[in-house]
DNA sequence: AAGATACTCGAACGAACGTTCGAACGCATG
DNA sequence: CATGCGTTCGAACGTTCGTTCGAGTATCTT
């Protein structure tokens, strides 16, 4: 609906940046618990600490703390992903890497992959694009991983799958995994993923 | 917040049953399109060809439709389940056969998968728990084919991640499976999800 | 002290929501 | 024809929604 101001911002101040950052993080506390569209901006207030009207010196509206917790969230990952793979050239342990950095951001910020996860389509026009484009990033240079697993002519269509593959098992887990009561930590937790996927994806390559 | 009449059922004539289940399939539509909180009566109704109002003579409200379309895709994904099974005994075929019927329920109820997998946590009290039992249910029985493919010793637990590991794989795809678009035929790509788990599934066993 | 600027908020707006109600309709059975 | 019942619907109800507005407070510059 509202064209939403992506990028620009006008006045500050000191903390501003912190102020908005502490909103962003209750919104998606409260997003994760009821979903975009079931979540009241005057329930948002509450966890906030804010007033309804408070909320609005911050963001534009309920729409664009979606976007900026989904953009957000993309952008850290493809961030971070980076960053972790620095000096790793062993193909193994770069997938082991690259699972280890997408189950540890998650398990730190569970409320948001949740509303990653959820609410992926219910921004529209330029605020979807500008996720989809970091989102997209992400997905390649996870896909870019798989595919060196195999580096004998493995068609980019497999591999395509087997990531989507990958992806769903790494995602899925915030269905079933409960912080408090699990007895796996994060990083036992990707290994077991990492060599599930790439036993059964290196077998796969080998008897095809 | 009201409490539902989970299985009674008063008045009724021919025909009756045959337009609940149009109107069911019309609300999981919407629903999928749009999220549960995001539908309205009114859109359900436009999608099901019938008045706003006259909804409520099939059902007591939004919340029932929720509760019907979620029971009724586990009751049968269970009852095809079973019906798959029998007389398959070897255990890799078990699974191929568990998630052959898996993904073909799903790519034909495409709909129904995405409400079952976006609103699980919509639902609260009796009518949350009575479909939680049927998701149970079937969670156990893939659980115990899961289970029966390493007999030797291995911990419930370590059968219980790699069986939600496995769910991730199945449940992702309707995030990324364009039924038009695709290449890939669903009992394809089943046998290629069985593949890659059984393969590192049974690899890490040996290993561990 | 004076004034500008960042920030906060209570109150209210129009719109959309889920649901209800009573009047109509179709169509059997007496 | 009349009675009853399953079915359909337009209109309206009360509530909650996202957003706006103007006044008020705090903080800093000059």
């Amino acid at each position: 609906m509202t064209v939403l101001t992506l990028h620009a911002e006008q006045k500050r101040s000191p903390g501003f940046d912190d102020k908005r950052l502490h909103l962003l993080k209750a919104t998606a506390k409260v997003f994760a618990d009821v979903g975009y569209d079931g979540a009241s901006m005057r329930r948002i207030a509450a966890e906030a600490e804010l007033s309804l009207s408070g909320i609005y010196h911050y963001v534009s509206g309920k729409e664009e703390l979606l976007y900026l917790i989904q953009y957000h969230t993309f952008d850290s990952l493809v961030t971070s992903l980076e960053r972790c793979l620095e000096g790793v050239s062993d193909p193994r342990e770069r997938l082991a890497t690259a699972v280890r950095n997408h189950i540890r951001h998650f398990g730190e910020n569970m409320h948001e992959l949740k509303v990653c996860a959820r609410d992926l389509e219910t921004l529209e026009d330029e605020a979807y694009e500008a996720v989809r484009e970091r989102r997209h990033a992400y997905f390649q240079a996870v896909h870019q991983i798989v595919g060196e697993l195999a580096p004998q002519g493995v068609s980019t269509h497999h591999s395509w799958i087997a990531t989507a593959n990958l992806f769903g098992m790494l995602n899925w887990f915030y269905q079933w995994y409960d912080a408090g009561r699990s007895k796996v930590s994060f990083d036992d937790l990707a290994a077991e993923q990492t060599a599930l996927f790439l036993d059964g994806y290196l077998a796969k390559e080998k008897t095809s």
